[in-house]
DNA sequence: CGCTGGCACTCCTGCAGGTTGAGTGCCAAG
DNA sequence: CTTGGCACTCAACCTGCAGGAGTGCCAGCG
């Protein structure tokens, strides 16, 4: 009975809070959330939570406000991810049709989440190694310099300029495309490397040093993780709400944003396609991010998870509303790409 | 000789106030600048400054800051661009080379100056318009789905799924691929549609139709603004040295960054490869950004432009050493193009 | 045992008033 | 045309003083 109470009042200063930015009263809290009890008692529950470590007080005379243990009790136990409306699941699905390649899907999903959570999105492009290879293009830019363009399954494009010390001719390059395809097309790019390794070997000895550059070339580029870093940002504007204070929350907020590598750790192991990650404030791997909390999730085709996507945004934040949003745009993204 | 003096006083504002971002007074002036005169002659040759609309007054009692007006006085009339150090050539060559494909020179550049000015840094990919056609590749993705890839010249390459209401066969792709290639080939962009446009009069009456549908792809692929609207920011985290009011300038420059359109609009006529177009406050387009200035210039092989780079930042910047590094790094991006 | 009203206490917030100092404009003299 | 002097202005800063929101604690009541 008090124990569930003390709960409600947990629950009450955080939606507050959330809401108005302001550290919450008790007399505030009864008269917003009809708690049935006078200030006093929720006094006493106030206590009772600052010392679980659940709530604080800025200064001795103001309110109370959550602390990182309140929000990670509020998202485990006081709340469930509420469905989205009819009416935002059809502006999803709408603004995400209409994409005609793997670039737009990114950058409409990561403008969608950013509009929907009204926070800073990032979409991860679906990852490199579990890919197939679907084709393999080799275009002559001069006489010794290669393009190779490496088509995979989900729609991913990549190139790579290769110079090779030979005078490269157009039969020799034809020759080049047909066999790389033959061996590699199809398969796991994680196993193209081996398929490709013996075909320097299939040829006459003098046009297999040739091959192997290119070879070696193309295996390089399908095993270069830093092509594996490629994350898309969006809804920075929506730093302008932060409203607290810059030096402390907005820049270092923004130089994260700018590393890449960063990114991809803080959505690091937010791998898993049906449940949302959330990280909030120093549980995060960033120490400088400590007032900010991450909202991921994975996403891709199969059970399997291609990459994630997700949102970080304040500690103080509308965990419900996002973590739903988070999960539908997850949703939507996997269809449309086991469809194309 | 007394108008000299003036100029000597206005630049000296300038440099000071860029320096200090703060109101500089008649008696700083002198100390800091060795004027050889009193400072009260400096307050007579203020005062006529301030006749002329190149300096103001934030309030009575302060010193003074220039006006836009007094900004461009300094860019055209009392400043040359200074060459960049030895030291500094060598950083940028060595930066931007091992770039490997035109995603990485983009990127890299855009790092670059972001680095070097300080500066939320933006960078237009090779427009498409003046390019031409490398190689069209042609992927099956399923049996009415083909993924068109396009390679140009400058490295660029282009994406597009189309969708045929036909079963598709590895022998009519096999021609397509080559009868799209012969015509296309080296063409100019904006010649391509035309030379693309007989292709389907070649072929026997019933393949006509599949072969429409795939060169009108093509082309709208080819003609699509949108894709020429390619643009990447870095060096967000320049922001936060904006020390100005976060309402202000903060948030209107990200959401001007965040539309790709507006960027593009913003560099938009600097398209001279030889010349740096300064920008400054409100000659700018965009009325929200009127105390930011655009330092910009063209890029490209050739004489001829390929795509514009350049920076924003606040009114209040070294205009000088901007200037030239945008510059420099203009012109390596154009070696480095030129070579690939 | 839990709830409540009362009360003293803390401490942030806002306002009024006074002081300081940088900077100006103007003027008369060199 | 330059210069030193002088009176004036006004933002910035400190100070002191209510006002008020919020708390903790306690004694009484069901």
């Amino acid at each position: 009975m008090i124990e569930d109470r003390k709960l409600a009042v947990l629950r009450a200063i955080v939606e507050d809070y959330v809401a108005t930015q302001e550290p919450v009263g008790s007399k505030t809290l009864v008269e917003r959330h009809k708690l049935g009890v006078s200030p006093a008692t929720v006094r006493n529950d106030m206590a009772a939570l600052e010392d679980e470590g659940l709530i604080a007080q800025p200064h001795t005379s103001a309110g109370r406000i959550p602390t990182d243990k309140g929000y990670r009790f509020f998202v485990d136990r006081l709340t469930s991810l509420k469905p989205m409306s009819a009416a935002e699941r059809r502006a999803i699905a709408s603004f995400l049709e209409g994409a005609h390649d793997l670039d737009d899907v990114v950058q409409r999903s990561v403008r969608l989440l950013a509009q929907l959570t009204q926070q800073v999105a990032i979409v991860q492009y679906p990852t490199f190694a579990r890919s197939t290879v679907r084709h393999v293009e080799l275009v002559a830019l001069s006489t010794s310099r290669l393009l190779a363009v490496l088509i995979l399954s989900t729609g991913r494009v990549e190139q790579r300029v290769i110079e090779v010390p030979v005078e490269l001719t157009d039969d020799l390059i034809a020759d080049l495309r047909t066999r790389v395809n033959t061996s590699a097309a199809g398969t796991q790019i994680s196993d193209a490397a081996m398929a490709l390794g013996d075909l320097p070997d299939e040829v006459t000895p003098e046009s297999r040093s040739t091959y192997s550059i290119v070879v070696a070339a193309l295996v390089e580029a399908m095993s270069d993780h830093k092509s594996d870093e490629r994350v898309v940002v969006g809804g920075t504007a929506n730093l302008a709400r932060f409203g607290d204070s810059f030096e402390q929350s907005i820049k270092p907020m923004l130089e994260a944003l700018e590393e890449h590598v960063v990114l991809l750790k803080l959505l690091g192991e937010a791998t898993s396609p049906t449940e949302v990650t959330v990280r909030i404030g120093h549980e995060g791997p960033i120490d400088q991010l400590s007032s900010t909390s991450v909202v991921a999730t994975g996403y891709g085709a199969s059970r399997e998870a291609l990459a994630s996507l997700g949102i970080v945004g304040p500690t103080r934040m509308d965990y419900p509303g996002t973590m739903s949003a988070v999960r539908a745009v997850a949703r939507y993204v996997s269809t449309i790409l086991d469809e194309g």
